[in-house]
DNA sequence: TGTACATCAGTGAACGCGCGTTCACTGATGTAC
DNA sequence: TGTACATCAGTGAACGCGCGTTCACTGATGTAC
């Protein structure tokens, strides 16, 4: 028989110890992220939160698998609403969401990406799977596009034997992307990443007091280098 | 008159409190470097520290700057030892310097670019022209390419007026290279940045177990995208 | 309907710890004469 | 050469603070009969 849910005094106390640490991330960064401090501001005391989370690593490792998720689900809505056969509006829809979201919770994009908090290390077997997620999307995108014929891989320097065994070793593990696919997707990935990251980071000299605009016009001149899309 | 420098227990104090911080940044991160834990290693009290740093935070902010001073002289050293005709070798040479001295010193890389550390905050007037330091080998091997004519610009996607108008506030400050070389200075740094922090942040993917492979390849890709080096 | 009981979320005190910073001091070193 | 003095790098005690985690507990809520 189901026990009907007990009142109390917050009625969802494991959400909200999860907003408040989002709350103090933003706030002090996550290397002092304090279950005290946020016992605090909840009202509580710190041992209540023991009841949630077994301790402060639980509650870490909670955050950073949430904070994929919600990247992940970022991603997937961003092509979502586009035409299956428009191939680069996804490709470019990816890119700008994928900033979107970055710069919507940079507290979020620090925790997953950032320096690592001292004295905390991610259970791989919980974070991995979750990371996986949020870099589908892009893999799928741009495989499709392989699939059209409309990667333009005669253009990039030639793949070294080392580098294509490392790519073939990833692609069993991935599910079946092609080795050009797969070498793009971190590619693109990873120009996307730099600029949000410099973003983010406050590392784009001030004058840039536009990022948006210089980030748009890279996403373009990906198009532009790996399909044959039109220069903007 | 000079004085005579006393005699102390350990030569030179302050090169030694530094050189502790950033062994101990190694080990465990830069958010909680410690002044007690810097001294206990060095085996003198804490306070002995305060005749060197006037506080924890001046000894943060002398790291950084030595950490952008440290990369300033690799990226300089990396350019020195090529003829000054070798346009595109100069060019991928500040690209694996730059990757080199990351992995080399991934603290330092970290301390500058990485997340913030809590409660601290860097005073401009004193890590930015060390900042900029280190970013003027990059501009000024491109203005020479694009002196050169070997820049292909028409490959860009089109400057928008708002991209144009901040340029032009950030080349009044730099000193005089030209719009599109500020451009691709910025985009060529954050492609290489995007790398090397995926790299030394452990976001590459687990089979690519030789990213060394992977950066040579996207600095032989981005001299064929924005000059006409042939494809390797 | 009323009473005795079980549950269990949250409390409050306590533990042992490390931190940055201050302060008056000490004692080795070098200087002046 | 010898002695009184000045310098000042490093000491040791103390301050007030916050932390994660443990533990026995309390008291509101719901259950059984």
């Amino acid at each position: 028989m189901v026990r009907p849910i007990l009142k109390k005094q917050i009625p969802n106390l494991q959400q909200a110890i999860k907003e408040t640490a989002w709350k103090q991330i933003a706030e002090f960064g996550a290397a002092t992220l304090s279950l005290r401090a946020i016992a605090r501001e909840l009202k509580i005391t710190a041992p209540a939160i023991y009841n949630y989370f077994s301790n402060r690593d639980a509650l870490v490792t909670a955050l950073i698998v949430d904070a994929y998720n919600s990247l992940a689900d970022a991603q997937e809505a961003a092509v979502e609403k586009l035409a299956a056969d428009n191939l680069s509006g996804r490709l470019s829809a990816l890119g700008l969401a994928y900033r979107e979201w970055a710069v919507t919770y940079p507290q979020r994009y620090q925790l997953i990406f950032g320096t690592p908090i001292p004295n905390y290390h991610a259970p791989d077997d919980v974070t991995l799977p979750a990371a996986a997620r949020a870099l589908l999307p892009l893999t799928n995108a741009i495989q499709k596009i392989h699939a059209a014929g409309e990667l333009r891989t005669e253009r990039f320097a030639k793949m070294t034997p080392k580098l294509k065994s490392m790519l073939t070793a990833w692609q069993k593990f991935e599910g079946g992307s092609d080795l050009e696919v797969l070498y793009l997707a971190l590619v693109i990935w990873s120009r996307v990443h730099g600029l949000v990251m410099m973003e983010i980071g406050n590392h784009i000299p001030l004058f840039i007091d536009n990022p948006a605009e210089l980030f748009k016009r890279e996403i373009n001149n990906i198009l532009v280098q790996y399909m044959d899309v039109k220069r903007a």
